[in-house]
DNA sequence: ATGCATGAGGC
DNA sequence: CCTCATGCATA
């Protein structure tokens, strides 16, 4: 841990690697309960819980055309599988000298399913929600595997078209702005449009951009690496308690334990 | 690395 | 309007 190596392949594709700031967000959360959501998503996986203080798995039971071969990739894997799948990835995808968005492009020129460096980068960070690491496990597992194993063949640069649409403008929300966000959030995560309203106009913001702000944080939180995680000491397991939901994707257990 | 945004699909 | 997969643009 005396320093960090960002491997640069040959010292010149730079691209949107940046160290991370030492605050990062510094997400307080005000009580670990929070107004749980009675509604019902397709989550993945049932997870059945009868402790909390254990390592689940959250992967759906097959009718029996599940085996317990761990280095079977036909079912579903665990959180855990795409934990360490993760981490090895990224470790390797390094190690080769490649770039996050060298892979989005590289799964483009293979497979026709070109992906961003943005989506590289939550994959190996477990940002993504379970069903969407699963969907996106083979593909770069099928990378890795041409990556270290072609020679030298010169993979062919393509470029998709950009779209013609205009985006607009990212609006910069203030940090008081967003606390207060934060706040309304944790009291109801899923404002009415009357609420909305309401609120963007006591904050001064469009409607829509609230709109979109309660979208994304609820998207957040169905992620693999929810915000506001709690690293439990390994004993004090009777601290964790509080959480009695059984429809929020709980933080399924130590995850993240290191953030680059 | 991450914040705000788009768009498809679904009730 | 929502969720969900995804990414441009930016800190």
């Amino acid at each position: 841990m005396a320093s960090l190596i960002y491997s640069q392949p040959g010292g010149f594709t730079v691209n949107g690697m940046l160290s991370p700031p030492p605050g990062g967000q510094s997400l307080v959360h005000p009580g670990l309960v929070r107004g749980d959501t009675p509604e019902l998503g397709e989550h993945p996986g049932h997870h059945h819980h009868h402790h909390q203080h254990h390592p689940h798995h959250q992967q759906q039971h097959h009718g029996g055309v599940n085996s317990h071969d761990p280095h079977s990739d036909e079912d579903t894997p665990t959180s855990d599988d795409l934990e360490q799948f993760a981490k090895q990835f990224k470790q390797r995808r390094i190690k080769l000298g490649f770039t996050q968005a060298d892979v989005g492009l590289a799964l483009g020129t293979l497979y026709g399913n070109v992906f961003s460096q943005t989506t590289i980068c939550r994959f190996e960070a477990l940002q993504l929600s379970f069903k969407n690491m699963c969907k996106l496990k083979p593909l770069l597992n099928k990378w890795l595997e041409e990556a270290d194993s072609s020679t030298g063949s010169p993979t062919s640069i393509d470029k998709i078209a950009a779209q013609g649409r205009k985006r607009k403008k990212r609006t910069s929300i203030e940090v008081s702005v967003k606390g207060a966000l934060e706040s309304h959030f944790l009291k109801c995560p899923k404002p009415s449009a009357q609420e909305i309203t309401n609120l963007a106009d006591s904050l001064q913001l469009e409607k829509e951009v609230v709109r979109v702000w309660f979208c994304n944080r609820r998207q957040k939180e169905k992620r693999m690496t929810p915000p506001g995680i709690q690293q439990q000491a390994p004993d004090d397991v009777y601290s964790q308690v509080g959480n009695v939901n059984s429809d929020t994707p709980p933080p399924h257990h130590g995850l993240q334990t290191s953030v680059q």
